[in-house]
DNA sequence: GGTCAACAGTTGTTATATCAACTAACGAGG
DNA sequence: CCTCGTTAGTTGATATAACAACTGTTGACC
């Protein structure tokens, strides 16, 4: 089984990251966000006014994507588009007052789920964890 | 920014799948395989004839997203389904001549993934880097 | 000040993913 | 041998993702 395509560290990256999506959906579906709908919120928590193409940017993802997230989080009520003043090709994404409601969820939520995914490693091993996921990440993106 | 959602194994985890999925997804190309699609090629390829459900079960899936590779790898000439003899609700799944084809493409690009992904790691490392995805994996299983 | 490249966002297509509801077939118990 | 719970697979809905092709704006350069 060692020369096995699955014996890869990607295989084993990409079962725990749908594990944790699955875990974050849990926890978010009684606000109705999916987890990178809650992302764009909390990013919007942090500075309202974006435009897509700065959510796109932040969240390293292509604006398609963006688009039909914005689109449903409009339609949950939770955000407002608004069309920028001064550049009529973009759009300023703004919280809604029941999106604002979200705050205190989407942060401790957020806490929780840090403290969930790091129990039982000490300080050093998240580190090292991370620095890790870092070289394969070098690795990959240098091809 | 030390609070922020986004500081979060979980989110560093997402993003390297991502990453080497879409370089998996360049590898792929030329042969009309994605990602998910090459696994269940992988898998016939060491056992032929396994049932859809088998195979959801080895790579821990949904039975319907199952049907749907499978539905896309036959349209593409690569398997054959065959209703199961003795078990009428159950289907058989087989390589075709194509299929068999591609058994040299899938090795060395599983092969040149392995290699690519633990570049620059130590066997100490690479094994580290499992048992620290292993323990994060047990947190979120757990609850 | 007109041309044109670059940019913001949308839309269509393909591929994962999961969940829920459904059909059809199987098999164990009475 | 019939009923009824279990199982295998399908289908529909929703949510990510990325890429390509498109629309409309903007701005830089001549």
């Amino acid at each position: 089984m060692g020369s096995s395509v699955f014996d890869n560290i990607g295989v084993l990256i990409h079962t725990v990251d749908l594990e944790i999506t699955q875990y974050l959906k849990r926890q978010l579906a009684p606000y109705q966000l999916a987890p990178e709908q809650h992302l764009i919120l909390a990013l919007l928590m942090e500075r309202e006014g974006m435009s897509q193409n700065a959510i796109a940017e932040q969240l390293g993802k292509d604006k398609s994507s963006i688009t039909r997230m914005i689109f449903s989080l409009e339609g949950k009520g939770y955000i407002r588009r608004l069309e920028c003043s001064n550049d009529r090709r973009s759009v300023e994404v703004y919280l809604t007052d029941k999106g604002k409601e979200l705050r205190e969820a989407v942060n401790t939520i957020g806490q929780t789920t840090r403290e969930l995914l790091s129990k039982g490693l000490t300080e050093e091993e998240t580190s090292e964890l991370r620095r890790l996921l870092g070289q394969v990440r070098e690795n990959v993106r240098q091809v």
